[in-house]
RNA sequence: GUGGAUGUAGCUCAGUGGUAGAGCCCCGGAUUGUGGAUCCGGUGGUCGCGGGUUCAAGCCCCGUCAUCCACCCCA
């Protein structure tokens, strides 16, 4: 007896059943994205470490603490991908695709954050992104809202989430913010919890979102991020306000929304649920300006956001706990005809979409008659002796949930049955 | 990284230091060609792993791994 092999912490198996549901919202998002005109980008996993301590931030909590980094073969240093923005920005540069272009783009993908699982949270996590570049005025940023605000809306979960919306400010107003807020912070060091008189020095902003107790008391008195914003964050801000009050986009401004990633400028956004426990943030994102310059490109302003689809996924799941089935019909046959009930499964796939699984293995036909019914099927055709003798089948509804009794059936030719479920579907 | 809870059949879980259990699932039968309901029978276990205490450990002790929840962090 071998090792039994567990899967390493925080990984998960996504199982028949779940991902089914996983196709559906996926599908969802990645289809409204094209109807955005977003096109997709494959990236890698790995990215030189340097991508992500430049492009996240040295002091933020996911460089520090939170990734995957380990040196290859020679030696350089490689990270998994905590977040995808940096890698898009990379691949865009690298690539040429920031010259006099406006792209918008998603990418869809595992990302890796060296974190202690719980509800809602994964050491591998997927996420699907979505950049745009080249745009400074807050139109993309009301854009994105919107659509993502569709996707929502398309996925069933627009009681779930709420929008919450904020202004970070950029460039000097950010920095005299900054300043305002340890300034006011300062004497209150000693009633801070221990997190965040360590930021503090390091990053802040951060102490804005804490959730202890003390700290939001004396939070709950400091200077906000908007009440610094210089004149071009401050219109920046009113322009998309109204944009999004114009487009019928709810949205909830939260002036202690701030982001754990450095890159962001004026315009955050955090979609949050309720019905997740701790891990409420769906969705989030906002506006990076100073990212590409960053990077090593000549300044281009881009606007993004990161969709957790775990989280949305068991969303979905609370809201839409319907099974999901794995056949349309279930092809049964007397033991003589299994061949030929084969040809009959075959014909059905040449001819219509539906999902047609013949049985598998032992069984006579009581035991075949019960798997159809616990496939899920909406039919069983029968490829019996009797059937076989007038060159038919047989095709029973298995789903007649109104009344209790047997299912209607009839027995009929083959291309009869192809056009029978074909109008039926 | 910190704290709490939990690991027993594929799943959900009982189990007083003294023979390893139930329900669901699965398989077969009642029904040699008609599913769902009912009834009968059956398969299935290194009790997470490693030590220790004991005549005897699923149960007590220590360690360890994992899961869950919260902190933290974030999508």
């Amino acid at each position: 007896m071998g090792t039994r092999y567990q899967r390493v912490r925080g990984m998960r198996d996504v199982l028949p059943g779940e991902s089914e549901r996983w196709r559906e919202v996926e599908g969802v998002v990645i289809d409204v994205l094209g109807r955005y005109g977003f096109r997709e980008m494959r990236l890698p996993l790995v990215e030189v470490t340097d991508l992500f301590t430049r492009g996240v931030g040295e002091a933020t909590d996911l460089v520090e603490k939170e990734m995957y980094t380990f040196d290859d073969r020679k030696g350089k240093s490689l990270s998994l991908r905590p977040e995808g923005t940096a890698g898009c920005v990379r691949a865009c540069i690298e690539n040429g695709l920031l010259h006099n272009q406006v792209p918008r783009l998603w990418y869809h993908g595992p990302m890796f954050r060296y974190e202690r699982p719980q509800k809602g949270r994964t050491r591998q996590h997927t996420q699907i992104g979505g950049e745009v570049f080249g745009v400074s005025s807050p139109e993309v940023d009301a854009e994105i809202l919107t659509m993502l605000c569709r996707v929502f809306r398309e996925l069933g979960l627009s009681r779930e989430v709420t929008l919450e919306l904020n202004s970070l400010g950029s460039g000097t107003s950010r920095d005299r913010y900054r300043e305002a807020l340890v300034d006011y912070l300062a004497p209150h060091r000693d009633a801070l919890d221990g997190d965040s008189r360590r930021r503090l020095g390091t990053n802040p902003l951060r102490i804005l979102d804490s959730k202890v107790a003390a700290t939001r008391a004396i939070v709950a008195d400091a200077p906000a991020p908007v009440d610094y914003l210089g004149p071009a964050s401050q219109q920046h801000f009113d322009g998309l306000r109204r944009l999004l009050d114009q487009a019928g986009v709810d949205y909830r401004v939260n002036p202690h929304l701030v982001r754990g990633l450095d890159y962001y400028t004026d315009t955050v956004f955090e979609w949050v649920t309720e019905a997740l426990g701790a891990q409420g943030a769906v969705c989030s994102g906002g506006r990076y300006d100073g990212l590409v310059e960053r990077l090593g490109h000549r300044p281009v302003p881009g606007a993004g956001f990161g969709m957790g689809l775990e989280r949305v996924v068991l969303l979905h799941e609370t809201c839409n706990g319907r099974d999901y089935s794995r056949a349309d019909v279930y092809v049964i046959a007397s033991p003589a005809h299994t061949a030929r009930a084969a040809m009959v499964a075959e014909s059905l796939r040449d001819g219509t979409t539906l999902r047609v699984l013949q049985h598998a293995g032992e069984g006579g036909l009581v035991s075949q008659f019960r798997h159809a019914d616990r496939s899920g099927a909406r039919w069983a055709v029968i490829v019996g002796d009797d059937e076989v003798a007038q060159n038919r089948v047989s095709l029973k509804w298995l789903r007649v949930d109104a009344q209790p009794g047997r299912g209607e059936q009839k027995m009929l030719p083959v291309d009869e049955l192809i056009t029978t479920l074909k109008g039926a579907g």
